[in-house]
RNA sequence: GCGCUCGUAGCUCAAUUGGAUAGAGCGUCGGCCUCCGAAGCCGAAGGUUGUGGGUUCGACCCCCGCCGGGCGCACCA
């Protein structure tokens, strides 16, 4: 038998291509069926086959089915539809098969052929600002994103590239010292810096006086003065301090944060690089990339169409006053991080507004380092808005952005009010720590829910009504879970338990169990944990299928042992699989 | 104006990247607690996938044209 870390959909897809040797190369892959009507896996590969070949499809089909050795696990084989071939597994040979996944500690995921490096760069929260609803996709997909590729036997390395150097330091700085409330900066320092922040931006709006005097303090700043410095380094140490409060509270960890500042002294460098390999030229004081009319207009990113054709959209190096802007510091960093940590793939989470400038920036690196460039992929993984009851920008009622830690209080105070309301006779101090577990899981799961590319609606009724397809769900799938194993009192090992698959409920809870494997190499590969969570939604109304329909504690013998372990695997595979979207999975709710 | 992106059940979203009769949740209607936690389960109703063409054995998916929304278009990031 095969190694028991390759998936079913694996060991049948080599089974195939075996089959499938003569026809010549083609890609073999059989996917689990949608619809129990046709069987538990399929493959459309005898279409492909008769379309290269011009033969009919279901001919093919029939001369793979000749050639595949599948008896030993499936029923006589099928030809269905247009010429599908569908498998069905054998109850006996999946029983034996699922003995293995009982004791396997990866839960079925295979150990990838080739491990990958992933640099993952999310958050990105800005110095002197309070984090606020815009940073959580970034920071629960790029969360979720370094578990998964962690788990499945990948390294890597989460980077937040933190926003500590711009424009708006001058207006801080002159706010700092002009405005500055010492109480309120030591009760909350990002509020503060904001408040100040916000009430210099519309001076300068309305100032000119203002404006240059805090384009002095930028001035002082960039060119090293002492006193702006230590400024600056003190906001970016308050900064900093309540960024890590907030990410302890949500489980979030990086391994390195480097923010834009740190790779300052490269940018200089960057653009003579740029202008002496003609990659970059003047204009209008400024220096920008243009299109190398290398490649279809269409794809080129240095062109923009307007009635009279294609004209120039340049990305910008070095602006007229001769300081670098983002695009530069993205440059400098995409090469840092390509020589540090040589990764295989550099993964951006930010959000579609930004996907021209990621287009730039990967066309402008391949320019400038072809060679690097050529060992690495590189993905703008981007999401959608999060949007209020009205479609609009999620905002508060009078129009404020919504601050993550507030956001996250109320998520807490709602769920408490629900355990309390469920679970009176818990303790208070139980039911704060249900509260925070179910309160942010159900943040976390409504915003990986979506497909990452969707805008979507943020509703606390929805991700806290505790019904349908929410984190409370999936918690309370676990939480019944653990209550049969408290009620059994004994202890239960797993061990090499032979499992009985006779139940249809029994056998589609060991069959989805077993597709946890086929699920996770797959969301790494469009970085689509939404994925994983409808897998986990599927999982548990499986599950509460079973625990409908074949009652545990009640059955003897080998049927008891035997469901006693589908719930095992089914509680650790929850467990598992929330704890890879940053949810935590409790023993009680 | 140009580009990107989206348009799927009353509402909120999926759809294994071109596969079979497009699925969930909420809401609506009808069932199931002397039975391991009912935060659950079972069933019903609900669709010309914005629209008109095209490509092929097969299209929500790819191509072309319209209609509508969001975002972006050099000195913010």
């Amino acid at each position: 038998m095969a190694p028991f870390t390759m998936t079913i959909s694996a060991l049948l897809e080599s089974k195939l291509r075996s089959a499938t040797a003569s026809f010549g190369p083609v890609e073999a892959r059989v996917q689990a069926a949608n619809d129990a009507r046709f069987g538990d896996y399929q493959t459309n590969i005898a279409m492909v086959l008769a379309k290269q070949q011009k033969a009919n499809p279901r001919q093919v089909a029939q001369q793979i089915i000749d050639q595949l050795d599948v008896a030993d696990m499936c029923a006589p084989l099928e030809i269905a539809g247009a010429g599908f071939i569908n498998f069905r597994l054998k109850p006996e040979w999946l029983a034996k098969h699922f003995t293995g996944f009982l004791s396997d500690a990866r839960l079925g995921v295979p150990q990838p052929e080739h491990a990958r490096t992933l640099v993952i760069d999310f958050s990105s929260p800005n110095v002197a600002k309070p984090m606020h609803v815009g940073h959580i996709r970034s920071t629960f997909l790029g969360d979720a994103l370094s578990r998964i590729a962690e788990f499945v036997g990948h390294k890597v390395i989460r980077d937040n590239h933190i926003g500590d150097w711009g424009t708006q330091f001058g207006m801080i700085l002159l706010g700092w010292k002009t405005e500055l409330n010492k109480e309120a900066l030591a009760a909350d320092a990002l509020l503060e810096m904001e408040r100040i922040y916000k009430l210099i931006s519309a001076r300068c709006k309305a100032d000119p006086a203002t404006l240059q005097a805090a384009q002095q303090e930028l001035v002082k700043l960039q060119s090293g003065d002492e006193e702006n410095l230590q400024l600056w380094h003190e906001m970016i140490r308050l900064s900093q301090a309540q960024f890590d409060a907030v990410y302890a509270r949500l489980g979030v960890r990086f391994d390195v944060t480097l923010g834009e500042s740190f790779y300052n002294p490269q940018l200089k460098d960057v653009v003579v690089q740029l202008r002496d390999r003609g990659i970059a030229r003047e204009s209008e004081g400024a220096w920008c990339v243009f299109s190398d009319q290398v490649g279809k207009p269409e794809n080129d990113p240095f062109l923009i169409k307007d009635k009279d054709g294609w004209r120039d959209n340049p990305a910008m190096v070095q602006k007229s006053d001769g300081a670098s802007n983002y695009t530069t510091t993205d440059l400098a960093t995409l090469e840092y991080r390509l020589k540090t940590w040589s990764p295989t793939e550099i993964v951006y989470v930010t959000d579609g507004r930004q996907q021209l400038h990621f287009r730039q920036l990967f066309a402008i690196f391949g320019r400038w380092h072809s060679e690097l460039a050529a060992t690495v992929r590189l993905a703008h993984v981007w999401f959608g808005a999060v949007l209020g009851d009205d479609g609009k920008p999620f905002k508060t009622r009078s129009g404020d952005t919504v601050k993550l830690v507030d956001l996250l209080d109320e998520a807490e105070e709602r769920a408490y009010a629900l355990v309390t309301e469920k679970n009176p006779e818990a303790s208070e101090a139980d039911r704060r720590e249900i509260a925070r577990v179910v309160g942010l899981g159900a943040v976390k799961y409504a915003d990986l829910l979506p497909n990452r590319q969707s805008d979507y609606v943020f509703s606390w009724e929805k991700m806290l009504s505790f019904q349908g397809n929410t984190a409370p769900y999936l918690q309370n799938a676990y939480v019944r879970i653990r209550a049969i194993f408290r009620k059994a009192g004994e202890a239960f090992e797993v061990g090499n338990t032979a499992v009985e698959l006779v139940e249809p409920a029994e056998l589609s809870l060991a069959k989805k169990l077993l597709q946890f494997g086929e699920v996770l190499p797959f969301v790494l590969e469009d970085y689509r944990p939404n994925l994983l969570a409808n897998y986990l939604f599927e999982l548990a109304t499986i599950y509460h299928g079973f625990y409908e329909f074949c009652p545990v504690l009640k059955s003897e013998g080998a049927t008891r042992t035997s469901r006693l372990a589908l719930c095992d695997a089914t509680a650790r595979v929850l467990k598992q699989g929330l704890g890879l979207l940053g949810i935590e999975a409790p023993e009680r709710m």
